[in-house]
DNA sequence: CACCTTTACGTTATAATATAACATTTCAGC
DNA sequence: GCTGAAATGTTATATTATAACGTAAAGGTG
């Protein structure tokens, strides 16, 4: 049996997301230190921002945040603060929504899925082995060299089906 | 064994475009034809423009094309055309390029999935139903119910690596 | 510390992608 | 030919993203 495949799940009844935050800023802390890279106010503000739920959140919205809350902000600061994030896998970005993610374990900078609830908008990261790779062997099989895998699975998830 | 699950290939060193090319828009008026839906001359204009090549092609491509064939051309132009097209599953939207490319079986209009040349740009289509179950499965395993896929894979293709 | 190089951020402009809203034309069926 | 629905025309604007160049702040080196 593999192992659990959930990076981040959707959230439970009892989810605090206050310390979910907290942690999630707590390891960008440590991943950016490790790598001796550095994790400006900047830079910790907009994951702050994107952390804020578990939607996917848009570059725009991030901006109109920024602006209310200082003169300099612009498309490029985001974007560039973005980029940054990404490269340091903190966050992901979800192709099919062009919106902006957190990362539930920045180390991991593996290929991963994503299950998104069209009804509540959250999304749930997987890191799924099997899945990675069977892709891998059905584009191996046909002499493709796989470099990325995008996986974005639309649906709705256990709590909208139930409530 | 499951059968052979490429739609559209990468292109042989002996393709003719030509025939290709014609058999996609014969298919494509033949669909139409049996679900009772127009393919005007404007949308078979741009089914042709998509399938010019097997790669991904820009919605303001078409729309450069267009305008030089007609003055009527804008975006909604282009936009409401591929609407139509998405909808009888003549072509497919590739999220990761936010780009168009046509579809090699437009009856089928189960999920599919993208092989991604990031060397030579062309596109191959898959429809693995062993891809497409495990994802349901592994979904599924969460309470999440799937309703489509979005799997694009990034790579290089066999020409590429060979030559 | 003074210098310098690199990295980050500011600023302005513009490109690329997509939709809203309403007017006009065309077509199929009567 | 008339009519209602579908398709297309037209204008405007929203959304997403990058280019290009200038300034400032951080971190290393003598």
């Amino acid at each position: 049996m593999s192992h659990n495949p959930v990076i981040a799940p959707f959230r439970a009844p009892n989810h605090r997301h206050g310390r979910c935050l907290d942690a999630a800023l707590d390891k960008a802390e440590r991943a950016c230190k490790a790598r001796e890279q550095r994790l400006t106010p900047l830079r910790r503000r907009v994951l702050e921002l994107i952390w804020d739920s578990h939607e996917p959140v848009k570059a725009y919205h991030i901006l109109d945040v920024l602006r209310a809350e200082h003169k300099g902000a612009a498309p490029p600061t985001v974007y560039r603060t973005l980029e940054f994030l990404l490269r340091q896998g903190l966050v992901h970005r979800i192709e099919s929504l062009n919106a902006y993610i957190g990362c539930g374990e920045p180390g991991h900078d593996t290929t991963t899925q994503f299950l998104i609830c069209r009804r509540c908008g959250e999304v749930a990261e997987l890191d799924d082995d099997d899945i990675i790779a069977l892709i891998g062997t059905k584009a191996g099989d046909l002499g493709f060299a796989v470099d990325s895998q995008t996986v974005e699975i639309q649906g709705c998830c256990s709590k909208c089906r139930a409530g």
